[in-house]
Formats: structure tokens, sequence, C-alpha cells
DNA sequence: TTTTAATTGAACGTAACCGTTCATTTTTAT
DNA sequence: ATAAAAATGAACGGTTACGTTCAATTAAAA
């Protein structure tokens, strides 16, 4: 009580357990909301699903909401990503381009993404943070490195467009075409690697053609 | 009790006051829906605002779930319409098609649209007919309808498409772009006329290019 | 080892909601 | 006018869930 007294407001928020705590809690969370959608999910269910406390969760989050806004982070970080492939130089635009389709593709089929996209939308009525946050991390960068890849390809002189940004998201439309639709209304949707792929240079092709100078 | 005796299961459903009353619920549930979603709108507060008991919601409707998809069904019906515009012949390929993107992007920013989007998507995993109902209504028939007219076009010996369906499919994609995103993750997008139509007349330009003979 | 923070289980108050029952009243067809 | 169906209000049982409190236990830092 002398000497090490003055360190009054000690925060271990960081203990190594606590962290796995907060780890668990989140995938739990991650599932139930998925599965149920806000509303619908409670915390004692994740609670138990977490193999947690109620009251361990509340002194971590402290409400519902907060506990959804964090899950929609951290899912936004691990969903974000970058589909524009490399190597412009090496493999020539409508290669990139067709790589770059595929991975949009990949990603848009995903049964994580569509479930995501579902529970997400419907939230954003709610809480319009979570969908601008979600905005501003996948679409709005992807449009970005879009452009920039159309801008490299300009500046090589192989296509050409008053627009960069237009054109990117006549890229993005082309790709998706209606599918996203399709998926979100419940469709089951397996593309093999080569309907993948045909469905990518198709994109490409079309999108080049507009594009040719 | 002698000659009018033989008229046992007598079914009145369709009296006026209780057409009228249905008619009440359904806006009433349509209006609570839109607004919290399935599991946080309530029975009680759908029978206040319908100005209707909630007996009389239970003896129509048997659950909730089935309020649910009858609303969704008037709702379907009510937004169905047709996009594709007419008068081929007289207007010119390029006039129609323009025509027919800027309803699509008139209807794509209804707020209404937007709404139901995000309720209806979230839905489909508690009961998937709403979204298999949902898309037979809506997205396959305007696609069916882009594709005849697409045909009609190319009897014309205007334009070419080796696939009619992806050829009008790409046509969807490159008048949403990712406008619909956008929507749906809470921007608000208000296009002016001349906004609209612009945006209409370059997916137009680009898709006749790709289809041009 | 001692001290501090984290965690737990159980219980609590409160509130909402589903779906039903019932006796009563209102509406409508005949 | 009368008989049948529809609608109402109130109440009920049962369930679920939010968020909090508290005393007791566990884990970790010093």
């Amino acid at each position: 009580m002398a000497d090490t007294d003055d360190n009054l407001a000690i925060e271990r928020a960081d203990r190594p357990s606590s962290q796995r705590k907060i780890a668990k809690i989140l995938a739990a969370a991650r599932a139930e909301f998925f599965g149920n959608g806000f509303s619908a999910s409670s915390i004692e269910a994740i609670a138990a699903r977490a193999g947690v406390s109620k009251v361990t969760i509340y002194s971590w989050f402290k409400t519902k909401e907060n506990l959804f806004a964090e899950m929609v982070k951290g899912e936004c970080a691990h969903l974000s990503q970058n589909f524009v492939a490399e190597n412009l130089e090496s493999k020539g635009v409508r290669e990139v381009l067709i790589d770059t389709a595929e991975n949009m593709l990949d990603f848009l089929t995903r049964d994580e993404r569509v479930r995501f996209d579902r529970i997400l939308a419907a939230e954003v009525s709610r809480d319009p943070r979570v969908g601008k946050y979600f905005l501003d991390n996948g679409p709005r960068a992807l449009l970005q490195n879009l452009a920039t890849l159309l801008q490299s390809a300009m500046d090589q002189g192989k296509m050409q467009s008053s627009d960069p940004i237009a054109s990117a998201e006549m890229f993005v439309g082309l790709v998706k075409g209606h599918l996203d639709l399709l998926l979100r209304y419940g469709e089951t949707i397996n593309l093999t690697a080569s309907q993948r792929r045909e469905r990518a240079a198709r994109a490409v092709d079309a999108w080049m053609l507009i594009h040719q100078k």
C-alpha cells in the first residue's frame, strides 16, 4: 500500500481469456443473427452458443444493437477483399478483367455472402450506420479499384472512357446481371468453373467492346 | 323451418364490411411489416392500426406467417408492371429501349420498392415461398418481356444476339449497375428526369453497341 | 500471495406478444 | 323480423426476452 499505489484506473480489458470469450461471443452472434435476423435472435441463445454467461455479453457489449453492429464490423472486414487482379502488364487487359469478374462471381454466389446481404439490408432501416459502413468498405472500394484498373488500361492506350466510375459501374452491372437478385430471393445457383469463366468472359468482352478505342 | 331450411353451410365471407376490414388489415400489415420487419411487428399493433379487433385478424388469417404471405402476394400484384414500352414500329428500337430503361430506373428508385426489397429478402430464409412468388411475378416476367422485345428487334434485322435471355440480363445489369445496392443499404438517390434519361441512354447505347449487326 | 478484475449462475422485475376462449354486440342477408 | 355470421373487448395462460442485480467463484496481474 505504499509504493505501487498510484495505478488506480487499471483497465485489463485485454486479458487473453477475455479476448477469447469476446471472439466466441462474436462468432455465436454471427451464427444467430445470420440464422434468424436481429429481432428473432436472443442474447440468451447467443450466450448459450458461445458457452458464456449472459452477463458477460452485457459487460462487453452494452446492448443487443451494439453487439450486432460489432458483428457487422468484423464481418465487413472479413468479407472485404480486393477482387481486382494484378499483373496488368504481364497478363494483358482481357485476362486481368476476366480474373476479376470471376472473383466477383465467386464472391457473389457464396452462401455466406447471400445470408449476410439479407440480414444486413433488413437492419439498415433500424440502424443506418451499418449500411453505410458496409458500402464504404465493400462496393465503394471495389468500384474505386476497378476505376483505377480501367485508368491503367487507358494509360496503355488500349481503351477509352469519358467517365471511369460510370464505366466501372457498367462492369459491375454486366458481371452481376440479376444473379444477385435470384440469389437473394432464394434461388440456388451453383456455377461450375467453366460456367463462371464463360459468364465472366461474356461480360468482359461486352465491356471491352463498349470501351474499345 | 320448412322451406328455406336446406342452406346449412352458409359462407358469407364476402360481405362488404368484411372485405373492407380485410383490406384495412392488409394495409396495416403492410405498414407494420415494412416498418419493422416480420419478427418485430406484432399482430396487436397491426390490429390497432387497422382499427380492428385482434380476433378478427386471427379469424381471417390463421397465423402471423399467413398474414405476411398474403400481404406479400398483394404487394407483388401491385408492384408488378410491364416496364417494356410498346410501339416498336412507330418509335424505333432505341427510343423504346430508353423508355423501358427509364421505367426500370423509376421503379428501382421508388422508396416503396426499396423497403419491400429489404423486408422480403430478409424473410426468404424463414419462408422460401415468398421469394419464389416474387421472382416469378417480378424479375422473371420482366426478363421474358425484354427478351421478346429483343427478338422483335432482331426480326426487324436491326440487332443480333445468340442468346436473347442472356442479352436481356445484360440489359438489366447495365441499367441497374449497382444502384440497387446503394439504395438497399440506405443511400438516398434522387435522379432528376434528365439524369434518369441520361443514364438510361448510356445503358441503351452500350447495349446496342454490343448487339449491333 | 495478494489484490484486482472478470465471470458466473440464479434470480428478479418488467414488458411484449402469440394465439385462444367466451359472452356480448353489431351487421347483414332473407 | 329473424336467424346466421361477423366483430368486439376483455381476459387468460404460456412463453420469451431484455437488461439488471448480487453474492460467490475463477482467473490473472503485481
